[in-house]
RNA sequence: GGCCCCAUCGUCUAGCCCGGUCUAGGACGACAGGUUUUCAUCCUGUUAACCCCGGUUCAAAUCCGGGUGGGGUCACCA
């Protein structure tokens, strides 16, 4: 049997770090399996459903490079791939369970619920689903749904027992099934709870292997249980540490940019964020620290997962990203730049020469502005000492003669420098300063041939 | 709080399953030095960790138990 894997995404807007995070080993799981791998759109939360937010998600996936088999834009056998388009599925997969008694007709009113909750908790109870409806009889409920009372439908969970969950990762969990809440698997509007979707749609697209992030792990007794109510052979699942902000807790995005599609307008590279994401929570099994996602696809494994959550770094994203981008020839660093990252009022012809100057100093593609601008803004010179104004009036005089070459304008310029008595460090920087309007920028001598005679003077004056 | 998960340098981690080769290795960061008229790159070095307490054993980062700490989850959200 092939191994299937999916990642199923919620549409609320944003493409999120984590669904990248366990996309990537989804699809690795899937390649090496010779399977497939298929999103699914996770959309039966209405409330939170954002417009536009599943092209977001393809657009994230595919500036990534995941590449996925099925999904609501490729179709595919087990079409629709989006939960809001599969409402009849749940409702008859619930009914069945209904008439199996494994669920049932649940007509309590949120005031109810929300006065058992309250009493529960003066009590020092867990708050939980007191089972009212568990006992209703037949004739009850016929008397309930012919007076179009809403309802939902809840799990019947056994009230004793024990389920257990062998996760690869983490060993054998147990679950006493005493703790566990009678779930609403069909909430009063009619659409299906993420634990009946995820189940029945799981099922019925084959998938082999649910990989997901641990904050599941509680949940995955409910989904077992429900396997077990449908009678059905539940696929293996495997809980990857969560990731987590600085402060340990679970990675949000009040504390972190999550945004995948962000990362690439703030100039990260795929690569680099691949990379940096292929380490976290697991290790090349040979010690490798730079690696292409291709490469990862090859070699993940769940036996090098790692148990312990580990935390989103910048600092180690950063140095991958200048890594990645000191990588890239010339030519693909101006292709990569030219995705958004080239001011307008840069001269495309430019480029070329500016690219040496540059690519060592980049830790983003954003910085290229900061650092290049003035080559074609005139930077706005600050008060010069009388000292440094001797140095700039000199500098001017050995320029407007000097050979326009590396050398004929370092010589000279360290020539008369010497010739002064003075020091090399102040002139430089004075010249570094008028030139470029930076104490600290490429270097003096190949900007100013980049910039040409004519300018270099002008800004001398 | 109940349930569940986890615990090696500041961070990502190797090692743990199959105890000795670990005076615990690598990477990022930080710091120092070298190269560079600045910065960056590059090179070299330094820094820094087995959460605690018991037990098992000739021997424990590695096995067991208990603490403590951190995290996740307890919805008609996923």
């Amino acid at each position: 049997m092939t191994t299937r894997t999916r990642i199923a995404p919620s549409p609320t807007g944003i493409a999120h770090l984590g669904t990248a995070y366990i996309a990537m080993r989804n699809l690795a799981l899937a390649r090496q399996g010779k399977g497939q791998f298929l999103i699914r759109i996770e959309d039966t939360d209405r409330e939170r459903y954002v417009e536009g937010a599943v092209a977001v998600i393809f657009d994230a996936m595919k500036w990534l490079g995941y590449t996925h088999d099925e999904g609501p834009d490729l179709g595919g056998p087990h079409a629709p791939y989006t939960q809001s388009e599969r409402l009849d599925i749940y409702q008859k997969y619930a009914k069945e369970l209904v008439i199996n008694k494994h669920a049932y007709y649940c007509f309590c009113t949120k005031e109810r619920l929300e006065k058992v909750r309250q009493s529960q908790l003066k009590a020092k109870q867990l708050p939980r689903y007191d089972g009212h409806c568990r006992t209703l009889t037949d004739s009850d409920i016929q008397t309930n749904l012919q007076s179009n009372l809403p309802f939902v439908i809840r799990l019947a969970v056994p009230k004793d027992g024990v389920t257990i969950c062998h996760d690869p990762i983490r060993g054998e969990v147990a679950f006493e099934n005493a703790g566990i809440d009678d779930q609403v698997l069909i909430k009063s509007d009619g659409y299906p709870t993420y634990h009946l979707a995820v189940v029945v749609d799981d099922h019925l697209m084959e998938i082999t292997h649910v990989v997901r992030g641990e904050e599941w792990l509680s949940s995955t007794p409910k989904h077992l249980l429900l396997y077990a109510a449908f009678g059905w052979e539940p696929p293996v699942f495997a809980h990857l540490p969560v990731i987590r902000n600085k402060d340990k807790s679970k990675m949000s995005k009040r504390k972190n940019d999550v945004s995948i599609l962000s990362h690439r307008d703030r100039g990260y590279l795929p690569e680099a964020l691949n990379n940096f994401m292929a380490l976290m929570g697991w290790s090349h099994l040979e010690g490798k620290e730079i690696f292409s996602l291709k490469e990862f696809l090859e070699v993940f494994s769940l036996d090098r997962v790692t148990k312990t959550a580990p935390i989103y770094d910048l600092d180690k994203l950063n140095y991958y990203n200048g890594y990645y981008i000191r990588a890239l020839s010339d030519e693909e660093l101006i292709q990569r730049l030219q995705s958004g990252f080239i001011p307008a009022d840069c001269p495309i012809d430019l480029l070329p020469a500016l690219m040496p100057l540059v690519k060592s100093r980049l830790t983003t593609l954003r910085d290229f502005e900061s650092l290049t601008d003035f080559f074609y803004r005139t930077p706005t010179s600050p008060e010069f000492s009388e000292e440094e104004q001797i140095y700039l009036s000199v500098a001017k005089e050995v320029l407007s003669a000097c050979d326009w070459t590396k050398e004929g304008i370092e010589t000279k310029l360290v020539e008369s420098v010497k010739a002064k008595g003075w020091k090399n460090g102040p002139f430089f920087a004075a010249l570094r300063l008028a030139i470029t309007g930076k104490k600290v920028s490429p270097p003096l001598t190949e900007s100013m041939i980049i910039l040409g005679r004519d300018v270099v003077l002008e800004r001398l004056k």
